[in-house]
RNA sequence: GGGCGCGUAGCUUAGUUUGGCUGGAGCACCCGGCUGAUAACCGGGAGGUCACAGGUUCAAAUCCUGUCGUGCCCA
């Protein structure tokens, strides 16, 4: 226990480093979890890994802070929160930045390169950042531990990865399969979605209707498709099943209009759907037949080009299917469907059986025997040959061009195509019923997040298709036997050894291309083939996934580090993590275990710049966390994050903002930790020393109140986090040091504390003083780590990290006063007659220094003991109470002009001069009574209106309070006593400002003259002067002003003061 | 194109779940006051098409429908 020291002006940048520095000397952070083990009742966290090779932008800093605050929070309940760091550091942002800095724009020139060199680069490239992460994190305040994190490149972390993929594999949830994907076929690679939004653009293309011709029926179906170079791939067509279709017969030939290829002869019959007749036809046609599409479902047709596909065993080729997904917003109601060009089109080529062959080849070039003419051809330049080859087979109904937007290369700027790649899947819809039950036990905040965002997209699952062709990432741990076609997923690093040929390397790490090179000897009975590896790495989102348990590589390791943290308790990170690491985790537990990994999840809206706008590298509006750090602290952005709205809720960021945090809640809250430390350490206060402590009951009703109030806002405080209201949490917080602490607590004790001999009272205060500011800082410490930790050693000696929460928990006590309702309600009214004076000062125009001799409550409780304080505050020599008002009020009558100007017509003025004129109270008695009567006209209660006003030299508001209305009337006369009691105070305020501006310490005496002209001072008035300015020698009245006097006046009369 | 958010004063926002007094704060601005803890504070003023358009209702910022803008995710 200390007695506190004057910790002068704030600097919260060397505040916040040298307690860094403490934090580092004193492992603060490892304290905190240790203290707490003998509760053994762990909260566990679980790190969402960052890619450490972007630098960290302030919305980087927002999610750190929900994380550590909670983790802070519940570890000051008594939890023991160990927090693992974690890095992320596969995937294709990091192969792309890598193949950026090198220029290898295609998977050739990456193998040219080499990829084990290649590889190489991307494991460098991952730590690019890692430092200044490190630097951040430590910075804000987020206590992780970054010594022993894990990282997804660790062969540790990867078995882990490979173990649960064995799993699934085992459960038969793995599969290999095809998934449609943007393709550039000039770099070889497929893209993401990510790489696919950085090319879209707009383009011009041909677009066809084209005649299905069907078969034993005259009529065509007609389909329009934007991409003619998938038609000899076409293998189907697919029709709403409720969608209504109309059979067409032409009647005449097209208008002079048409442009372009293509045509109908007069007679001939087309099908399409009904609402689309309108826009697609350009001949004049006749409705032979209408019909639901179901009814065209099983219709076979002829192929158009039918050289290009091999039936196979297919039963379904070429004839038309039901499918939901199609629409009449355009087209002809009518999709072909080419089963390896796009996404719909393969599912429902899997669905109905169509063919699934491929008619283009990797090269982005038609394979040979499609057609003569479009054999070994890139397809972009076919589309031309393709339409004249349908003109000629008179297939061809019209062409136009399409405007819409395309995605390109981000590399090479070429068009991508839809292409149905290899790939291996894990049967996610076979889990759909178990994901969904997961999800529902979840606590998500916000709600919404998990219910409709998460849910919604859990309700349509896909397969997850977790391999990519790519280069940098785990390996995918399966190996096919070409002899007997065996799949074997491996599912540790032993097993792996014990398998593989003798001729095989032992890779030095599990990554490509060491791996590759390690062939096994396939287990089935009779066949010993030498199995290879399928080359691909696994969905960066799969590593992340196994975080839950990779971390602690287990099962191979820690077994009751992993069994005691899991499902773990709390996650937090951005809400576009929904569809990402939320959906991973949930979908790798799932699988692996059949059950949650997480409890709660807290999902976060992002932090936008001041227009609104996402912050971005090439927008150049990222701001850089270090211009706050190094102005306002860590401290004042965590705060001003918190509380400036709801965690999920998107911001803009507004660095004024920041400053405004800094300005309300960390300078008013120092100032009041320097207000009382200052004279704790001038009186050599101990809070410890029982002899001088006053218990609570024996203390003013000040403190009594403010003690009471802080209970209040602990418990709203307490009951916002639990409600993830963060944000309101903190601005109770706010609300009560800035206003209840400061500006009322604080300014209405200062007089206690200036007071130099010990009394009970004073040290009342400086009791309620150190109490209260250790609870603001319990409370805070999880939002803003520094300085409620500077304040409480500054009090106690002792890290606020390291005490408990004040409002208690299953595992430690609630330690906060007792509640007195009516010293709280009294108090309230103190404040409002307070302002309400201020409000009768302004609008009667007398200045507050001026005093008033009397003033009278009416009404109300009884707040008496506040007797004096409000008496201050309203600046009367005498504050008592009245039982009504009539004393101060008279009654006014006010001429109801509509009803009396009908009565009176052009006799009004002359009425209204005498009403104006009439004594209120008699003539209202005679209107009571029924005979009043002015110039000859007959007034009754009709004609006026009765209001209350207050007598001359008075004036009153009224304020509404809970047991009805409160009056606070004030005394308006002035008086010579009164005026020189004003001026005395203006005297002193004058010459403390002026000690002020001379930079005098507080208990410096001074020598001290006044002059005062036209005004006569009251000695006792004159003697108030001189000991609140602390004046040692004085004159007053002596001599003329000295001529560099300070001159000032006020209300007429002219001072001239001079200090020495 | 689809799903989910968001849109309130110049700026940041409360209020929307459960419709109900004159839409409440802070910053900035103007006037006045107070101050030897404070970059403050107090009183007053000005500033609002509650994104827009319909609808339900005695009553809509709040509920419903649509539109626009914006963000995330998916195509």
């Amino acid at each position: 226990m200390v007695v506190p020291h004057s910790p002068g002006n704030l600097d919260p940048v060397s505040l916040e480093n040298s307690l860094m520095e403490t934090w580092e000397e004193e492992a603060t952070f490892s304290e905190s979890i240790e203290s707490r083990k003998n509760l053994e009742s762990p909260f566990t966290f679980l790190e969402g890994p960052p890619t450490a090779n972007g630098r960290p932008g302030i919305h980087h800093v927002l999610s750190r802070l929900f994380k550590d605050m909670v983790c802070r929070w519940k570890t000051m309940e008594g939890h023991v929160v160990e927090r693992k760091g974690g890095w992320d550091t596969h995937g294709l942002p990091v192969e792309i930045e890598v193949q950026k800095q090198l220029d290898l724009m295609s998977n050739e020139a990456i193998e040219n390169y080499g990829m084990e060199a290649f590889n190489q680069k991307c494991k460098e490239s991952v730590w690019t950042y890692e430092e200044a992460w490190r630097e951040m994190t430590e910075r804000m305040g987020f206590w992780v531990d970054m010594e022993d994190p894990y990282v997804t490149l660790h062969d540790e972390y990867i078995e882990s990865a490979w173990w649960s993929l064995r799993k699934m594999f085992d459960k038969g949830l793995l599969f290999r399969g095809h998934k449609v994907l943007p393709y550039c076929p000039q770099t070889g690679t497929s893209y993401s979605t990510h790489e696919v939004s950085l090319g879209y653009k707009e383009v011009s293309e041909p677009a066809v209707f084209v005649k299905f011709k069907l078969e034993s029926d005259k009529a065509s179906i007609l389909a329009w498709t934007t991409t003619p170079w998938t038609l000899p791939g076409n293998v189907g067509l697919a029709v709403g099943p409720e969608v209504t279709y109309c059979r067409v017969r032409i009647t005449e030939p097209p208008s002079k209009s048409w442009g372009g290829r293509g045509g109908a002869e007069v007679g001939e019959e087309l099908i399409l759907a009904k609402d689309l007749i309108g826009s697609v036809l350009r001949n004049h046609a006749d409705v032979v037949e209408e019909f639901s599409g179901s009814e065209l479902v099983g219709r076979a047709y002829s192929p158009l080009f039918p050289e290009a596909i091999d039936r196979g065993e297919s039963k379904t080729a070429w004839t038309v299917v039901a499918a939901d997904f199609v629409t009449t917003t355009d087209g002809t109601g009518v999709v072909h469907t080419a089963v390896m060009y796009g996404e719909d089109d393969y599912r429902l080529g899997m669905e109905k059986g169509f063919p699934a062959q491929h008619t283009v080849g990797m090269d982005g070039a038609f394979v040979e025997g499609i057609h003569e003419q479009l054999d070994g051809r890139y397809v972009k330049e076919c589309d031309d040959d393709i339409i004249n080859l349908l003109v000629e087979k008179g297939l061809l109904y019209r062409e136009h061009t399409y405007t819409h937007d395309y995605p390109h290369c981000w590399r090479t700027d070429h068009p991508l195509l839809y292409y149905a790649m290899d790939s291996w899947f894990v049967r996610m819809t076979a889990v759909r019923e178990q994901i969904l039950t997961h999800n529902e036990s979840v606590e998500w905040a916000p709600e919404w997040t998990g219910t409709k965002r998460m849910g919604e997209w859990l309700s349509n699952i896909k397969d997850w298709a977790i391999s990519r062709e790519r280069f940098w990432g785990t390996p995918l741990p399966v190996w096919i036997c070409p002899d007997c076609g065996l799949e074997h997923c491996i599912g540790s690093i032993e097993e792996m050894t014990s398998m593989k040929t003798e001729s095989s390397p032992q890779p030095p790490e599990l990554h490509r291309p060491y791996v590759d090179d390690v062939r096994l000897v396939c287990p089935s009975e009779e066949c010993q083939g030498e199995m290879a590896r399928e080359p691909y790495v696994m969905d960066c989102w799969f590593d992340s996934g196994c975080a839950s348990f990779a971390q602690w590589h287990y099962p191979f390791e820690n077994d009751e580090k992993f069994s005691g943290s899991f499902p773990v308790d709390y996650i937090c990170e951005a809400v576009d993590q929904t569809r990402g690491w939320f959906y991973s985790l949930l979908a790798v537990a799932t699988t692996v275990f059949d059950e949650p990994c997480y409890r709660r999840c807290l999902s976060l809206g992002h932090i936008l710049d001041k227009e609104g706008k996402k912050m971005s590298k090439s927008k150049g509006n990222v701001v850089n966390p270090w211009d706050h750090f190094n102005k306002e602290g860590a401290d004042s952005i965590r705060w001003y994050m918190t509380t400036q709205s709801a965690p999920w809720s998107p911001t803009n960021f507004d660095p004024n903002g920041v400053r405004e945090s800094y300005a309300k809640m960390f300078l008013t809250l120092w100032n009041v930790y320097r207000f009382h430390a200052d004279y704790a350490s001038l009186d050599g206060f101990n809070p410890e020393d029982q002899s001088g402590f006053v218990p609570p009951s024996d203390r003013s009703p000040l403190d009594r109140w403010i003690l009471s109030k802080i209970t209040e806002m602990a418990d709203e405080f307490h009951k916002n986090f639990v409600s993830w209201d963060f944000h309101k949490a903190g601005r109770s917080l706010e609300d009560f040091v800035v206003n209840d602490l400061s500006n009322w607590y604080v300014r209405r004790s200062r007089r206690r504390l200036w007071e130099e001999s010990d009394s009970n009272d004073k040290r009342a205060c400086q009791h309620t003083l150190h109490e209260v500011l250790l609870i603001v800082c319990r409370l805070m410490a999880p939002i803003s780590p520094f300085m409620p930790d500077a304040i409480h050693r500054g009090l106690t000696g002792t890290s606020v990290h390291l005490t408990d929460w004040p409002i208690g928990s299953d595992l430690v006590d609630r330690a906060l006063p007792t509640r007195d309702f009516g010293i709280e309600q009294e108090m309230s009214l103190v404040r409002s007659l307070a302002e309400a004076g201020r409000r009768i000062r302004v609008e009667s125009s007398r200045r507050q220094r001026l005093p008033c001799q009397t003033g009278w409550i009416v009404g109300g409780p009884d707040i008496s003991r506040f007797n004096d304080i409000l008496a201050e505050e309203l600046n009367v020599e005498v504050l008592t109470t009245e039982a009504d008002l009539d004393a101060f009020q008279k009654i006014a009558l006010e001429p109801n002009r509509k009803v009396l100007g009908a009565k009176c017509r052009s006799d009004l003025p002359s009425v209204l001069a005498q009403l104006d004129m009439a004594d209120p109270e008699e003539l209202l008695l005679e209107i009571e009574a029924g005979i009043a009567a002015l110039g000859g006209y007959e007034i009754t209660m009709d004609d006026i209106e009765i209001r209350r006003v207050e007598k001359e030299g008075f004036a009153a508001q009224k304020i509404s309070f809970d047991e009805g209305d409160v009056s606070i009337v004030l005394d308006m006369h002035i008086d010579s006593a009164l005026l020189s009691k004003g001026m005395a105070r203006d005297i002193t305020r004058r010459i403390q400002a002026k000690r002020k501006e001379m930079n005098l310490q507080v208990e410096s005496s001074i020598s001290l003259s006044v002059w005062v002209k036209g005004l006569a001072l009251e000695n006792s008035d004159w003697e108030h002067v001189i000991i609140e300015t602390r004046a040692g020698e004085h004159s007053l009245n002596e001599g003329k002003p000295s001529s560099n006097a300070d001159i000032f006046e006020v209300d007429g009369t002219t001072v001239s003061f001079q200090i020495q």
